[in-house]
Parts: C-alpha cells; sequence; structure tokens
DNA sequence: CTGAAAGCGCTTACAG
DNA sequence: CTGAAAGCGCTTACAG
C-alpha cells in the first residue's frame, strides 16, 4: 500500500531553494550555445581549442554539474546501473557489491541497488523496477530469475549474471567454479589421511550447492574412495542447518573423523554442535567451509575454507557492464578458487 | 579518472527500443488531457469519478508506468532518497539497509547507497553525487561528517542522520543508547561477582565508542569499584585490534576475570586471542560483546552481547525521512538497547 | 472540475 | 566547427 505523500508542501515549508547553475548558465557565461557546452561535456563531435578552454573555465567558475536527471530524459541514459543482490546484508555478497560500487564509480556510473530475497517473483518486480528507473543496464547476483526471463531482458538493455553459466545477446554471464573449489576442500581432507569425511550440502535450489557436491564426489573417487550416501547430509546455507546436520549425523553413529560444509555458514554452525557434544575442532573432528567470508579467519579455531575472490566478482560484473555499455565484448573470467589451510583441519587421528 | 563510453553506440548496435507507453498515449486512449492523467497519477486536485475511472482503465489496459526521469525533472521530486553507508558490507549496518529499503519502497520511494568508508572526503563527495542526482532526502547513517556539513544541507533538503544527538531545522536525528547498553552488560557481568573487568575499547573517533566506555565506568562506580586504568586497553572496533589488546592484557600480567569488549568483533579477536594462550572462555576469562552481529549467536561458544534493533533503526530512519518530506514532524525514538546472555560469560571462580 | 501551454535541464538530428 | 530548434515525458501554474 503507498503512502500518498505531499512532499512539495514539505519543500516549499521547509527549504529554501539551491541555487542550481545550469548548462544555458555555462553557455551565457561563455558566450557559446548550449549545444556547444554539451557537446563538450560528452566528448561528442570536433571542438575549437579556444571555445573548449572558456567553456571549461566557465563550468569551473561556476561550478557547474549536470543534472543527471535531466541527461537522462534527454539522452536516454542516466549513468545508473541496476544490481539486484539477494540479501543487501548478505556476508557473502557484501563485498561483491563494493567491487560493482568501485568500478562503477570510476566510469561515473552509479549502482542502484534492489534486494531479490531468492524469490523470483520479487526479483522480477525488482527489474521492473530498474526499468521503470531507465538505468543504462542491469547487474544481477545470482537469484533464481530463469535463464529465459534474463535473455529476453537482455535484448533490452544489456546485462551482466553471476551465478551461472549462460550465453546470449547483449548478455554476460560470469560463474565461480565451484566443482573445483569443492574438490580442491576435499583434496585437502584427503591429503591429510581422512577418509572418512562427511559432507553438509547447501540449499539444492542454488546450482553452486549442486556444483560443491559434484566436486566432493568427484574428489573421493579420484582418491578411489567410494561415495558414502550416510555421510552426505543436507542443509540450507544456514548456521542453524549445518548445526542440525552434525547432530544427525551424530546421532547415526556413522563414523567420519572430517567434515566439510558447503558453506562457512553451516560450518559454524557444524562447530557449534560438535562444540556441543563435547568435540574438539581440529582434535576430534577436522573442519572445512566455504566461501572465505568475514568471520572465517577469526571464528575459534580459525576456519580452513575456500576463498572465492567476491570483491573482485563485483568489479568484474561492472567492469563487463561498462564494455557491454560501450559496444564491447566481455571477455573477462572470474579468478580461480583458493584454498585456504588454516587451524580447523589437521591429520587425521593415527597418521 | 573517467573512462568516456559512448553508451548510444552500443545501445543502438545491439538493443532494441523498448515499446514505452507514455502519460499521453494514456491520456489520448482515455480522451482526456494529459493534465487529467497526471493529476489522477499524482491524487493532486479533483477529478470527476467517471473520468478517473476511464483513466484508470487505459492505465491498467496499456500496462503504463510513469517514467520517473521524466518526473524527477519536471516535478523536482525523484521518488528516491540518498543513503550514506559507511561501508556497504559492514555486518553491524548491513541489516540497517534491509530496514530502509523496505520501509521506503512501501511509500514508492527507492534508496540510492552510497559509501562514505569513514571517510569525511568521501562522504562529503556521497552528498555532492546524491545531490546531483537530486534525491529528495539524504540519510546518512553515522559517519564523520561534521555537524555544521549536515545542518547546512538540512536547509536545503530533509536529512536524517543515525549515530548523533543533533537537532536542526529539516533534519532528524536518531541514536541508540551505547551509554545504557555498556551499562547493563558491564552490570551483567558485575551481577556474576565478576570483580576486575577489563574493557576494549573501540576507536575513539566515533562517539559511541565514547560512550560505551562511559557505561563501563558508570557501572563500576554504581558498584562502588575503582576505575583501574590498566584494564582498558585501546582498540579499533576490528578483530585484529581486539586480539592485539587481549595480548597486551595478558602480557601486563594484570588480572581480571573477565572482558567487555565496545564490539562484537574485537570480542572475537579477543577469544581468538584467549583460545591460542589456552584460555577457556567461558571457563577461565568471561567474555561480552556489543552489537549482537548475525556472527555473535554461532560462535563458540554464543557470544554473551548487546543487542541494538539494527534493522529497526533503518526502518525508523526510513520513515523518519519519509515523514520530513511529507513535511511533518518526526518523533520515533529508537528501542532500548538489550542484553543478551549466551554462553561467553558466567559466575566469576569462587562464586 | 479540466485543458492548453510553458517549462524542468539537458541532447541531438538538422542546417550551415 | 557551431547554432537554432525540437524533443525527452512528465508537472503545474494559469485560465476558464
Amino acid at each position: 500500500m503507498k503512502k500518498s505523500i505531499d512532499v512539495k508542501a514539505g519543500r516549499r515549508a521547509a527549504f529554501k531553494d539551491e541555487g542550481k547553475v545550469t548548462l544555458d548558465m555555462v553557455a551565457a557565461a561563455a558566450g557559446v550555445s548550449p549545444s556547444t557546452v554539451s557537446r563538450i561535456l560528452n566528448g561528442t563531435a570536433t571542438v575549437s581549442d579556444d571555445k573548449r578552454k572558456t567553456v571549461d573555465e566557465a563550468i569551473a567558475r561556476l561550478g557547474f554539474v549536470p543534472n543527471p536527471v535531466a541527461r537522462g530524459l534527454a539522452g536516454g541514459r542516466t549513468l545508473s546501473v541496476g544490481v539486484i543482490t539477494q540479501t543487501i546484508d548478505s556476508p557473502f555478497f557484501g563485498s561483491a557489491l563494493r567491487g560493482v560500487e568501485d568500478e562503477l564509480s570510476r566510469a561515473g556510473y552509479s549502482p542502484l541497488f534492489v534486494s531479490g530475497h531468492w524469490n523470483v517473483a520479487q526479483e522480477a518486480r525488482c527489474i521492473d523496477m530498474l526499468r521503470s528507473r531507465r538505468v543504462d543496464g542491469i547487474i544481477v547476483l545470482n537469484g533464481r530469475l530463469p535463464d529465459a526471463a534474463l535473455t529476453a531482458h537482455a535484448l533490452q538493455l544489456p546485462v551482466v549474471v553471476t551465478g551461472r553459466a549462460l550465453k546470449a545477446a547483449g548478455l554476460y554471464a560470469l560463474n565461480f567454479d565451484d566443482f573445483e573449489g569443492a574438490r580442491l576442500a576435499t583434496h585437502h581432507l584427503l591429503s591429510l589421511g581422512h577418509r572418512r569425511i562427511a559432507f553438509i550440502a547447501g540449499d539444492p535450489r542454488h546450482p553452486d550447492a549442486k556444483e560443491r557436491q559434484r566436486g566432493y564426489r568427484a574428489a573421493l573417487q579420484a582418491a578411489g574412495l567410494p561415495l558414502e550416501q550416510d555421510l552426505v547430509v543436507p542443509g540450507q546455507y544456514t548456521e542453524d542447518s549445518g548445526r542440525m546436520a552434525v547432530e544427525r549425523l551424530l546421532d547415526s553413529r556413522e563414523s567420519f573423523t572430517a567434515i566439510f560444509a558447503a558453506n562457512d555458514q553451516m560450518a559454524f554452525g557444524a562447530a557449534l554442535a560438535l562444540h556441543r557434544r563435547h568435540l574438539r575442532v581440529p582434535d576430534d573432528v577436522s573442519l572445512v567451509g566455504y566461501d572465505d567470508i568475514a568471520g572465517a579467519s577469526y571464528s575459534v579455531p580459525p576456519l580452513s575454507t575456500v576463498h572465492h575472490p567476491v570483491y573482485e566478482l563485483g568489479q568484474i560484473a561492472a567492469a563487463a557492464m561498462l564494455q557491454l555499455l560501450a559496444g564491447e565484448t566481455p571477455t573477462a573470467r572470474l579468478p580461480a578458487p583458493r584454498f585456504i589451510a588454516r587451524e580447523s583441519s589437521r591429520a587425521a587421528p593415527g597418521r
């Protein structure tokens, strides 16, 4: 339900008008036409050096700042790009947002962040909202929007999407190698001599969760170990689901010497469950997470995990968007995942 | 350095034009003037019921969505409010952003998030950017901007600021009671029988850090205990500063049975330092934090801390902004801090 | 209660 | 290389 708000009334009552300087004023001050000022501003067409100089001076002297709103109306571009994030306060995507912001602002663009909450309907509404605000392009950070919806929008304005592999006109997809990351993590545990490695799976609705599980399996297989179905327990990427998964595991009396959780948040939940049962990490059980979120290096003990360069993800996504906007074809790829051994994992007992 | 980007070229080459429907088209379809459609859209002036009906139908049939960019230019309002956050990926402010977003979107407004990075110059640039984008108002989440700068801007457009007490025309300030929160936390430790309670102070450049220290002192004083300067160690609100503070404390051979860290991040660092020295929490040392950030309930052991309703902070700040925009005077206050006892604190040894 | 007209601050074909 | 003019899609006094 929209409240109706009489802004003008409030404004009139309380705020004095800002003494804004317009492009026309600059033109008058420099003794040229507005068109010329506009051209200089945009680097369109060629302008004689002396005119450019007087105009530049006038701009500086008057402290002129172009009005992006007017620019948006007249030129069809708003210098803003929409960013659909799932939860704006996510520990994982937070730094991606910073990466986007930093990269975009270099080129004079601003991000418009909206949250989809992993909800298709909500994400669709975000896109409508962003398009009604005439953003120049849209960056979609993961989410559950169908590929078809994305490719359809990409026909109308540039789209960069993360978390899936997809090829289409006007669209660029960026994806982490979750398979490889999970393989590395599992391999780490194997190389420490662990043979019975439990796996706490992520939310199966996320494609990355499936990839991570595939990586876990592939590593076991490469080591010639069988996949024990009983050591694989479902989770939802939340702390609490990690805690419950370990409780279930412990109650099943299945033996294991290590746990690989498909993300750090579940690993934290797992650590708590182990602590409650008086099992020590890593003395009794080795624990490995995934993502390397902010808290990972300061948990007790510090968590061994797979690091994804998330800040770079944001930066690279933004850079790709700028290329798309410039009519170029992006080619950047994401850096490979790196395993970071900290203190939550050590050699298996008796080795 | 700004890259120059020829957007139009890219757009022309790759994207087909969106078949947008304009207000004029709606007017034509409904057989009324554009003015009338505009009035109906904005609830300005009175319109006869039958016209309203035909117009509403035309809007629905054509799927018309007003263009906020044009609205912004013509009406002087953009239905967007700037939000200066310090670090967009902060564990503390993250949920405030969600609160802002949720509340604003109810009224059809969108937030424009920018990061000030606790840097006055950067924050000032953010404000310039937001104003050049013609936001209708600005919400400043803490930060270091001088009060004078804020009150000056508030003369021109509504400003809501958190993290400081300030009264001025067009401005509304919202502040947590950090003094009280710290008093509660210290009192909790005292009531458990702790007498030698170390305090890890926050970044002294943050006013809340001073308030928290005041609260600590006040509680000791109320209990008739002297303030031991040697038990107060400086920190910067980061995990690492918490870790170092505890190391310093331990090296000083000062005796203490509990630690109160001025924020959770420092408490995590403290916990790690204690762990490294083979001191158990809470068996050997009780530990209390402040903020109740996301990880606090899942650290090992779960951290006792002071909870500030940060999501509500965002919501209330946004609601106050909407009131300011409507020419009303906000009166909402923030809820009081609450102490949450978890497992990192327990009775002092010998009690 | 409703329209015609001007204007918000820019950009961009169209001429020259 | 540069200007005059039209236009982006709305809102809002001004009349009636």
